[in-house]
RNA sequence: GGGAGUUUAGCUCAGCUGGUUCAGAGCAUCUGCCUUACAAGCAGAGGGUCACUGGUUCGAACCCAGUAACUCCCACCA
């Protein structure tokens, strides 16, 4: 294998990911392994990879290959979600730019453009993946649409009809009119949003004028003139007012009781009502009542008894219910209406008002309460058990404050409306009679014999039966996929489900913890008894550094496949990781993912120096010291690791290793091991180095797939197979950690660094070797740690001494005293004043260790463990100011 | 309006049951190095009133109360 000076990764890339699938080590069947799974959220098809996909199946890639490694049968499904009003829109602008309108096709005709559409731009997103290393099992994608998936959908639907579940109504719902749907409550966000609040005027009835006119003599106040105010932001529905509203305790508006007053500009004339819904101190305190445009006024409306006008056609313009601006859109008509009713002298006022507006999650249009003939699914029932399972820890929430609000949501979970007024998705198996009535039935030929039991009319015809326009929700299909990808409805006893269901960790976004985690666990209770996964990981939305949620419209989002291309996949990963703390946003900069990539490079240039010794059979003085070292501070890290990952803390998994691979193994192993310039290397330290960097390889695996598997491939390891790959290595045992020794190696690199220190302040070479002589005064044994000491330090001797000597710069590491001679005079001024400042703090530390131990309470009241290490605090102190003052009285002879 | 979370070095974050460590990491910064694996690097250093105010305790970044700022979720005040 050639080396290069740099890794480079883009023919690594796609060498590995084509042999990992060609090896079909993806791949994953029932045996008897223990399985884990993963379904993949799946994107939507119209979907392009983003940032927040970036991370998500980072993270997924990186359990699943973890678990690989751990001897796991790891399954990760992919797929897609056909994401109805997305796919539908996109479709219907791809048909408009052919010059093509969707109301001159037929269903289905419109369907075979939407397939058509699908089939062209639907897998880009599962294609994207590939780039980042995912290791899904491809053989299993799935398409939410899929017919099995489409028939698990319908069979749902009709389940939950005869249960009583499924109900059809007149609702208020969130009408887009854009994509001329209804859409769910969850689909609904709302944004706060500058407005204007208008005042209009209504006139009182003629009459009541004479009584009024008595007060316009005397006064001109508001209150007891010949009209009343309405603060209202949308002053486009005054034509669907069906009653001014008052509040009866408001004694502004007493006058007005029995009263009725007429809409400005049409004149048609409305009662005024008396409820206590209405706050006095907001607004008017006069509140116009539009049964069709608002969910309240509709229910007050009910209350009441108003009649209901809907002025809206679908497509949010004005009908002819409107009498006037027919036609106009709503926002086209709230500013035409203004001026018209200023003219006509309606308009008191305009202020400026900030409130909530929603807008459709999937159009961004804003949405219309509109009145209209829907499907619901009740949730109360579904919704118990649902909450159950994550109250009891069944299914964990990580990060677990997502419990609290889990629990709100499912206790004050409202009916689902499910249908949807669009063409592409799973069509409601509702088949209506010429008389109104209808059956629900799988197919037109079972709805047929139903339709025919219920009406006693056998000549009734498949002819007769008109199948409901609508389709469901999508959510209503994403609900089922961690059943449905294993077919676990048409077959619920196969092989699939049975093994893999329910899953392991389900990695996903908090903002769809409603709309789809919390539905999956209820079709999982009710339809396989068992929630269908165990964790649910849920990750930060990706901002950019500012904070901002990195969105197509800040233009604030790089794209993810220029990073790959900019950094490497692995560098990319590691990126990600690197700024995503558990459960908390990350503040995504590109700095990140070089840095992935330096640390790709660093691994590559470890593997080039190791790669580059010769070995001399002849050499017996393996570095012992530098071996049992590393070995165990790399089992010591294998627990580390471990443990992040148990508690999904992933970033810190992968900065333990960071910090393994970089500093331990490269800065302090490979430079205690590392032979002069061409000279070779003793052959049991060389085979025990290869071991060390193959263990490393398995370690970053999960998160640096393709360089490890470029490594691990070269003849350095010998020879491999055909299937001796790192994707399916499995990571090392846990082994013996020697504290002793790793306690007292910590200690020698102090001793280093404290050499390179003095080098530093003297502006002494590297390559100058130096002296070392050492005062020991702890259990240290510094006889075998010599060889390090010498070589990393760079100093000819390590000399044991019982005085200090002469002219030498001394340091103090613990309780042991070094020195380093020169021959030159050493700055005695300078030396006294830095142990004079050293013994200064040490006294200050003494007195407060002193006082504690003197508090009668501390050593009453503290655990015997603190006492002891307070007492040993004081000792070493007290051992080292001798030291200092010895030094002290040196310098000054 | 209700609820949750966050606030520790310039940045991003750890800090687990209050106690070994005058507070830990990575990046960035500064100083010195092109030392034959790596300048995408090496060696070293500096940098913190743990948001603020009280309280509990022998002892608080950590527990309690309050304050402030930011973020998110939920909610029909026109």
């Amino acid at each position: 294998m050639s080396i290069s000076k740099t890794y480079l990764p883009k023919e690594a890339e796609e060498k590995w990911y084509s042999y990992w699938l060609q090896h079909k080590f993806f791949r994953s069947v029932p045996d008897d392994r223990e399985p884990y799974t993963i379904v993949i959220p799946p994107p939507n098809v119209t979907g392009v990879l983003h940032m927040g996909h970036m991370l998500n199946n980072t993270i997924q890639d990186v359990l699943i290959r973890r678990a690989r490694m751990k001897g796991k049968n790891a399954c990760w499904v992919p797929g897609t979600d056909h994401a109805s009003i997305a796919t539908e829109a996109k479709v219907v602008a791809m048909l408009k730019e052919r010059g093509i309108g969707k109301k001159d096709l037929t269903r289905p005709e419109f369907l075979d453009y939407a397939w058509e559409w699908k089939e062209k731009y639907g897998g880009i997103i599962l294609e994207q993946l590939k780039k980042l290393g995912a290791s899904c099992d491809w053989d299993r994608t799935c398409f939410t649409m899929d017919e099995e998936l489409s028939a698990a959908v319908i069979d749902t639907f009709i389940h939950l009809y005869k249960k009583g579940w499924i109900y059809r109504g007149v609702r208020m719902v969130n009408w887009d009119p854009q994509g001329k749907t209804a859409v769910s409550d969850e689909e609904v966000i709302r944004k706060e949003v500058n407005q204007k609040l208008y005042y209009i005027k209504y006139n009182v009835v003629p009459d009541e004028l004479s009584m009024m006119s008595e007060s316009l003599a005397t006064h001109h106040s508001p209150l007891t003139t010949h009209y009343l105010t309405v603060a209202t932001t949308r002053p486009e529905t005054i034509m669907a007012d069906a009653a001014i509203c008052i509040n009866p305790n408001d004694e502004r508006y007493l006058h007005l009781h029995g009263k009725k007053v007429f809409i400005p500009l049409i004149g048609r004339e409305i009662p005024v009502i008396l409820d206590e819904y209405v706050t006095m101190d907001f607004g008017t305190g006069c509140l116009k009542v539009t049964p069709a445009h608002d969910l309240n006024d509709y229910e007050l409306g009910q209350k009441h008894k108003l009649p209901v006008i809907d002025i809206l056609n679908d497509d949010g313009t004005l009908n002819e219910k409107a009498t006037i601006l027919i036609g106009e859109d709503r926002f086209a008509a709230r500013k035409k209406i203004a001026v018209l009713l200023e003219e006509a002298g309606a308009l008191d006022k305009v202020e400026e008002y900030k409130s909530q507006v929603g807008f459709s999650e999937r159009t961004n249009a804003v949405i219309e309460p509109k009145l209209s003939m829907q499907w619901f699914c009740k949730m109360d029932e579904m919704a118990k058990p649902a909450l159950d399972y994550v109250l009891n820890g069944e299914v964990k929430l990580i990060p677990e404050k997502f419990i609290n609000t889990y629990r709100h949501w499912m206790e004050n979970v409202k009916d689902w409306c499910i249908s949807r007024q669009l063409w592409w998705g799973q069509q409601i198996p509702a088949w209506y009679l010429p008389n109104g009535e209808y059956v629900i039935a799988k197919t037109v030929e079972d709805a047929l014999v139903e339709a025919k039991k219920l009406t006693q009319n056998p000549s009734l015809t498949t002819q007769d039966l008109k199948q409901d326009e609508d389709v469901v929700d999508t959510w209503f299909s994403s609900w089922l996929w961690p059943i449905s990808v294993f077919d676990g409805f048409k077959d619920p006893d196969n092989a699939d489900i049975n093994y893999y269901y329910p899953t392991n960790d389900l990695v996903t976004a908090p903002e769809i913890l409603f709309f789809w985690v919390a539905r999956m666990i209820m079709a999982g209770h009710e339809f396989r008894g068992e929630a269908p996964f165990k964790n649910v990981y849920l990750t930060g939305i990706v901002r950019d550094k500012l904070g901002r949620k990195m969105s197509k419209s800040l233009g604030n989002s790089p794209d993810p496949l220029d990073l790959i291309e900019k950094f490497s996949a692995d560098g990319v990963r590691v990126g990600m990781l690197l700024c995503s703390p558990a459960g908390n946003d990350l503040m995504f900069d590109e700095s990140y993912c070089e840095q992935g990539r330096n640390f790709a490079n660093k691994v590559w240039n470890a593997f080039r120096l190791v790669k580059g010794w010769e070995v001399d059979d002849k050499l017996a003085n393996p570095n012992k010291i530098a071996i049992n070292w590393f070995e165990s501070r790399f089992n010591q890290a294998l627990v580390e690791i471990e443990d992040d990952f148990a508690q999904y803390r992933l970033s810190e998994a992968l900065m333990a290793t960071y910090r393994l691979v970089w500093d331990d193994f490269c800065a302090w192993y490979l430079e205690m091991i590392k032979p002069v310039y061409l000279q070779p290397i003793d052959c049991e330290t060389y085979i025990r180095t290869i071991s060390f960097f193959e263990n490393i390889l398995k370690i970053l695996h999960p998160f640096m797939p393709f360089i490890t598997e470029e490594l691990w491939h070269d003849e350095l390891f010998g020879g491999r197979t055909e299937k001796d790959c790192c994707i399916v290595a499995q990571l090392p045992d846990n082994g013996e950690v020697n504290t002793h020794l790793l306690n007292d190696v910590e200690t020698v690199k102090l001793v280093i660094t404290q050499i390179r220190n003095v080098r530093n302040g003297k502006q002494i070479s590297p390559k100058e070797i130096l002296s070392l002589s050492v005062k020991a005064n702890s259990a240290i044994n510094y006889d075998q740690f010599e060889p390090v000491i010498k070589k990393l330090g760079n100093v000819d001797s390590l000399t044991k001494v019982a005085d200090k000597p002469g002219g030498a710069i001394s340091f103090l590491i613990a309780t042991d005293e070094f020195f380093i001679p020169f021959s030159e005079n050493i700055d005695a001024k300078a030396e006294t004043e830095r142990l004079q400042k050293e013994k200064e703090y040490l006294n200050g530390f003494l007195k407060s260790v002193n006082a504690k131990l003197l508090n009668e309470r501390f050593m009453s009241n503290a655990k015997p463990e603190i006492i002891e290490a307070e007492l040993k605090k004081k000792t070493d102190a007290e051992a080292k100011l001798k030291i200092l003052d010895e030094s002290l009285a040196g310098l000054a002879t």
